[in-house]
RNA sequence: GCGGACGUGGCGGAAUGGUAGACGCAGCGGACUUAAAAUCCGCUUCCCCCUGGGAGUGUGGGUUCGAGUCCCACCGUCCGCACCA
């Protein structure tokens, strides 16, 4: 009997892959496929728990298909251009590039010490000129379809990072890196028309059926369709300049005309700007209403402020009313038309904005009850079902009926019609960076932004440049940017913005189908690859990423690219992983000191916690339970884990201990379980010997509860309940140490699919124990396990008696027997008639192979 | 404000509408040991008049023979969106 130590077997069993060759995907092996995917990692320089715990659960999953006999395909990558590469060389005097490949070398080490099944000969890196070439190859594409375009526009500025941000980088006002309060900046800019795919975005999520609800309902909200209408005011009196066909608004209410008591533009609406070139306080007006535009928290604290333009418009269905126009900083300039109608009455900003000015709120809706005669809105806005009054040919329809109504009026009319309005905007890619994919644009004085050509491509990034002061190291860099237009071959500016890295990651899924192809994407590779069929990374890319990937695929797919429209069949969002926090007192500023989890000895005294600091001995405070960071020193190190327990134990205890969807909390306790499960498993397989004589009648306690496991840890692995696959396998050891005495062939059976079992998980040990057993070969080359029904079912199974509800009596019969005669047998039972003396049964409910219940009073 | 998810022992968590608390951690008891560690075995929701019985899955109601699970309301926690007309 010898003690399992994984630091010798491990590497072994690695280099036995890595010799075989065993994770080659190939395309010809003629089994079907399955597509695994993580998503790819930014290089660091380290992993770190979530990166093991997100491979891991990938791994599993690989591993399992493998086992179930599908060709996979599961590479790895990296997400290698970003923000912490140009802050190590402003930082430090290193150059951006030799930071991020030292990085990717280190972290490729780490991984591969995690014995995960990758293809590594697929490994891409986006800052490869083999990888942003073609990049820049499809970004022309795009421009040559009009889906890339160049557009003045207000943009959200980051003023620490000095760059651009696109909506869905600014969080609670905040740039998403940074942290940094976002500025509103008006720059001329590249963007990629998401929004032509908003409706198909939207109709997709439909069919992925293998995302989780909160993911397409995070989506569907982001793309915020509204159905309305747009219609147009024309003017009472005199037209501004340019503007004679009247007032465009968009909105959701068309029912509410006739409550309509002003028109509201928003500060940066056209016509606003065209008054505003002769109005100096009208100019200021405009320029206090952007001020305050930054942060979402002002936004919701932020006072309505208007200005009344002296314009006036005539109402739609009542040209004799004249309606007022209004600049008010409420109204956002790039959703609908950028100006509205305003309905006191029947919407809560109006209501406010009205009683704030003055202006009348006329009420059109009538809730159920309410008296006509009486009826006012008061300070809450009536948005409620009702009737419709006081507006003419609309009085008496509810809403709905209504809204058609009133649109069907516009049409006729000409001043209108139904319209369908996204709250999606387009993506806005460029980047003031340096260490990013540049935009392969030629701006010529004559001819305009010019592709350029693709026997130009890659458009490199210059290694020569400095970080020595803020801004774009390429805007500064003496030649790169002057170049010949490649069309009249004038003197010509290269585009120096870099694209959003998020444009990097929208279709590698695409190229590990072919990572060496020459085209960007290999069509025949990634139709027989693609879709990934399991996706797996962190929730907070539900609107960010994952949307831009179905957006850029469903691009590449219009251009004949490739088939597929949607990129990932399946997605999973996994948990993170926490750790408890310790801190020794706080400084002067009330932080706390934060101690790390190595230094800090936890004991349990009376059911009561307290931490001491082994270094110190001095008393620690207990802080909460936070995703694993360095600021907090809450971080234990993937490294640390394998030199102290191995691989497998770490690999084991980030899945066993919660769900995979839900944090998962890393605790010294648990992996020491988990270490320990390794260690008694192994004991289990090296005691094994050819062994006593098989006697069916005995044999077959171990073989039912060996079919049963296979069961039980199948449905884990296929539902995702990592954790409860693990629990079986767990509480398969006990049930294996107690039929030691089974017959060698029961046992070998058992132990068999039992390392077969773990070595989704546990691979190493599984490979360690195959060899031990005899068996031939890898087990990663073994099929998965499988079970007879037969087996897996209980010979005697107990049922639950129950009285009026209680349980009261318990009884052993054959599964599958007739509720009839389970009936018999209940009534008959000695136990049973002394809990229903002096109780006449009124009903009785069997549910077959589950329950008893006797209804009885 | 709108939308969504979740509330189960000391802790992480199990439970196709059918024996609540699997499995792990922590704790307690025992075996082995000169001793400790490691290992192994057992106990461990709470309460009581303890060979048994009662209560129990955030709170209150409802549906059902039967509810942790389904429905309604409330409380709490977390997440997303947030002046989107």
């Amino acid at each position: 009997m010898t003690r399992y130590d994984p630091k010798a077997v491990e590497p072994r069993h690695r280099a036995r892959w890595e010799a075989a060759d065993t994770f080659r995907a190939d395309s010809a092996s003629g089994k079907p496929k399955y597509y695994v995917l993580e998503m790819f990692p930014y290089p660091s320089g380290a992993i770190h728990m979530g990166h093991a715990r997100n491979y891991v659960m990938g791994d599993v999953v690989s591993r399992y298909k493998r086992a179930q006999g599908f060709e996979v395909l599961h590479p790895m990558g990296w997400d290698a251009f970003g923000m912490p590469a140009e802050n190590a060389a402003m930082e430090r005097g290193v150059h951006p590039a030799d930071w991020t490949w030292s990085n990717i070398a280190a972290m490729r080490d780490q991984l591969k010490l995690l014995g995960l099944s990758i293809d590594w000969s697929r490994e891409l890196a986006t800052c490869d000129p083999a990888y942003y070439g073609r990049q820049q190859a499809l970004f022309l594409k795009l421009f040559e379809r009009g889906l890339a375009y160049r557009k003045e526009s207000l943009v959200n500025w980051d003023p620490v990072d000095n760059t651009v941000l696109a909506n869905e980088q600014v969080i609670d006002g905040r740039g998403w890196r940074s942290g940094a309060m976002v500025e509103k900046r008006k720059l001329t800019q590249w963007f990629l028309r998401i929004t032509h795919y908003a409706d198909d975005l939207l109709e997709g999520l439909k069919t992925l059926d293998r995302w989780p609800d909160k993911v397409r309902l995070m989506q569907e909200n982001w793309i915020g369709r509204s159905l309305g209408a747009r219609l147009t005011w024309r003017w009472a009196g005199e037209a501004p300049a340019g503007f004679e066909d009247g007032l465009e608004v968009y909105t959701t209410r068309p029912d509410t005309l006739s409550g309509a008591s002003f028109l509201g533009l928003a500060p940066d609406h056209p016509v606003a700007e065209l008054l505003a070139k002769d109005d100096p306080e009208l100019a200021a007006f405009l320029t206090e209403c952007r001020k305050g535009g930054a942060s979402q928290a002002e936004i919701e604290q932020a006072e309505k402020i208007g200005r009344d333009t002296g314009l006036r418009v005539q109402h739609p269905f009542d040209a004799d009313r004249a309606v007022p126009v209004w600049i008010a900083n409420f109204i956002l300039s790039d959703y609908g038309t950028g100006a509205i109608f305003g309905c006191p009455a029947h919407d809560q900003r109006d209501l406010d904005f009205a009683r704030k000015y003055g202006l009348p709120v006329p009420p059109v809706v009538l809730p159920p009850g309410a008296d006509p005669a009486t009826f006012e809105v008061g300070t809450e806005a009536y948005v409620g079902p009702g009737v419709i009054f006081n507006s003419d040919f609309l009085d008496g329809l509810e809403v709905e009926p209504a809204k058609a109504a009133a649109i069907a009026r516009l049409e006729a009319q000409g001043q209108g019609e139904g319209a369908t309005v996204y709250r999606l905007r387009d993506w806005g890619v460029s980047r003031q960076r340096y260490w990013g994919c540049p935009i392969p644009i030629i701006h010529c004085e004559a001819c305009g932004p010019v592709g350029v050509p693709h026997d130009q491509l890659p458009v490199e990034l210059p290694r020569d440049v400095t970080f020595d002061q803020p801004g774009n190291p390429l805007e500064r860099h003496p030649t790169w940017k002057h170049t010949a237009c490649p069309q009249c071959g004038g003197q010509a500016r290269r585009e120096t913005d870099t694209l959003d890295t998020f444009v990097d990651s929208s279709w590698y899924f695409a190229r590990f189908a072919d990572p060496h192809a020459d085209a960007p994407i290999n069509g025949a590779a990634a139709d027989f690859w693609l879709p990934v069929d399991q996706y797996i990374g962190g929730v907070e890319h539900a609107v960010l990423h994952l949307l831009y990937a179905r957006f850029i695929t469903r691009a590449l797919a219009d251009q004949g690219l490739m088939k597929v429209r949607e990129p990932f069949a399946g997605l999973f969002t996994q948990g993170m992983v926490v750790h408890e926090t310790y801190f020794e007192g706080r400084d002067e500023s009330g932080k706390p000191r934060w101690v790390e989890p190595a230094d800090v000895r936890i004991e349990t005294v009376d059911g009561k916690r307290s931490a001491t600091r082994v270094s110190t001995g001095a008393a620690l405070s207990i802080g909460d339970i936070e995703k694993m960071s360095k600021s907090k020193k809450n971080v234990v190190a993937p490294q640390e884990i394998v030199d102290a327990y191995g691989v497998d134990a770490g690999r084991l205890f980030v899945l066993s201990d919660s769900p995979p969807e839900r944090d998962v909390q890393w605790t010294p306790g648990g992996i020491e379980g988990a270490s320990r499960f390794v260690q008694r498993a192994w004991t289990e397989f090296d005691s094994f010997a050819p062994g006593a004589p098989a006697d069916p009648e005995r044999d077959i306690v171990l073989r039912r509860e060996t079919h049963k496991t296979i069961k039980a840890v199948t449905e884990g692995v296929e539902g995702f309940r990592f954790n409860s696959a693990i629990a079986r396998l767990y509480a398969f050891l006990p049930i294996l140490r107690q039929h030691a005495g089974a017959g060698g062939e029961a046992r070998l059976e058992a132990l068999s699919a039992f390392a077969r079992l773990i070595a989704p998980f546990v691979p190493h040990l599984a490979e360690e124990a195959w060899t031990r057993l005899g068996q031939p070969g890898m087990v990663v080359d073994a099929p998965w396990p499988s079970f007879d029904p037969a087996l897996a079912a209980d010979e005697l199974i107990t049922l639950p008696v129950q009285v009026n509800g209680k349980r009261r009596a318990e009884i052993q019969v054959p599964p599958g027997l007739d509720p009839a005669e389970v009936e018999t047998r209940v009534l008959a039972d000695a136990e049973v008639r002394s809990k229903l003396e002096g109780l006449t049964i009124r009903k009785v409910v069997v549910v077959k192979d589950r329950i008893v219940n006797l209804v009885a009073g």
